[in-house]
DNA sequence: TTAGCTGAGTGTCATAAACACACTTTCAAA
DNA sequence: TTTGAAAGTGTGTTTATGACACTCAGCTAA
């Protein structure tokens, strides 16, 4: 438990880190951004993880959130916002995980709270590269996520449910879709957050109501079937929206 | 780590504290309860903030949390719930905070991440009492408090927006009031979290149709009016509402 | 004893949102 | 020119919302 900090600007705070659960989406279903860090010896498996890192002592939680994320993937002025904190003293006990804090971590036996973090990204926007703490990262399809390293699967959990949570009562979702998308593709994303079919004819209908899409001049081309009308959001809306929400019980 | 549990003043964790807005109601408004630890030698004003403490690095986050609720009110099994993570680099940076810090603290330079909760107490559960880092405690009327210690005010508005958001979601409210209660005490908590007033005929209709409430064979008494008809909750549609929430934009 | 005060309790109508549901259109490829 | 694939569209029913005003029961004080 060392607390010399002399140095503090420069200095790593080994008792706190930041997880970010990095969402994506490709018009067909939900994905998360995974780093493996290697087969584990002792379970012989690759050792999926969610991205992330212990905090500097002089940036606030939000950037050090950003970094990781920049660091990355090398994007900027991403949808983020805090899950919460992590902190069962044996989250970091399962076997591999000693095995990876050991060769990874100053100080492999601090205990360590997380802040876990969701981000939302146009998945055409990141072209996954090598981290400088992971051998290589990659889009994993959500519903395919069975195990992760640490607590890591069930901030996962904690993350769609935030999502789900969230997309009622904000339109956050724009933030996964490109800038010009079709109301089918934003059907199609609704679904995959809320994990249920939504009709189709009412699900226009309420978007449509919310005034927040502006339809463009162009449709698709080239699709084997009828081309679907574009849309981009209206930024003055949305924001509106965001910050009033669009809740509803009715209160 | 050592998990030796004799001595828990060298397992204190100098880098992670948490921080519990404790909310209460008394039919009339909305309070939470606060600790003096003081008159400030720097700004000659009492030092008000809200009840927390490092945590012990053998608990988890919750554990520290019902702990720290413990130690001040003597009350256990109470509503708790996280809010999130505070953890700008500054947020103990006021002269006021750090002349409190050095009286208190073995490493008061250190960097501390706060994790900030909320907890529903029914008020006349609790009887103030001095806890061993605070002079004296007290319930604050929640619209007359204006400044804390540290970055407590602000966490303070965050747990209302967290309160304000879950009642409309969760038959949370509940936990405010005592085991049996009036229909009026219940609108009037409703009013109190949502800060408007809300129409009487539509509330209760609204209410009653969660077929949450039981109603007793028992009225007030005493009251220089019509007596109210008291209600119990339903224990059993609250957990089923709690766990599915009422939530209703559609989707 | 009675008049007056206080808050409890109650119903309806108009409007808006939700939900369920099936066929036609447009384009590309075979 | 036929076929397949997804886009796009409307209505009727049901349910929830929001606005709104008077009577009732019990206490107190004249």
């Amino acid at each position: 438990m060392s607390s010399n900090k002399k140095n503090k600007a420069l200095e790593l705070n080994p008792n706190v880190s930041i997880d970010n659960i990095i969402f994506g989406f490709d018009f067909d279903q939900l994905y998360c951004l995974l780093i493996d860090s290697g087969i584990s010896k002792t379970t012989g498996r690759p050792r999926l993880a969610v991205p992330g890192d212990l905090i500097y002592d002089n940036e606030t939680l939000d950037e050090a959130a950003n970094r990781i994320l920049k660091e990355l993937t090398g994007i900027d002025n991403i949808y983020l916002e805090q899950i919460g904190a992590f902190g069962d003293p044996n989250r970091m006990g399962k076997e591999s995980d000693k095995e990876w804090l050991k060769s990874m971590r100053a100080e492999p036996e601090a205990r360590v709270i997380t802040v876990a973090y969701f981000s939302l990204v146009k998945m055409d926007d990141f072209n996954p590269k090598a981290s400088s703490f992971a051998e290589s990262a990659g889009w994993a399809p959500i519903n395919e996520i069975h195990e992760l390293a640490f607590d890591h699967y069930e901030i996962l959990q904690c993350a769609r449910e935030q999502l789900k949570r969230k997309i009622k009562i904000q339109p956050i979702g724009f933030n996964l879709l490109p800038e010009k998308f079709t109301l089918s593709q934003l059907h199609k994303l609704y679904e995959s957050i809320l994990n249920k079919a939504l009709d189709k004819r009412n699900f226009r209908r309420k978007i449509l109501n919310l005034q927040i899409l502006t339809p463009l001049n162009e449709k698709q081309v080239g699709v084997p079937h009828k081309p679907s009308q574009l849309f981009e959001f209206n930024e003055e809306k949305y924001q509106k929206l965001s910050s009033e929400g669009f809740d509803n019980f009715g209160f």
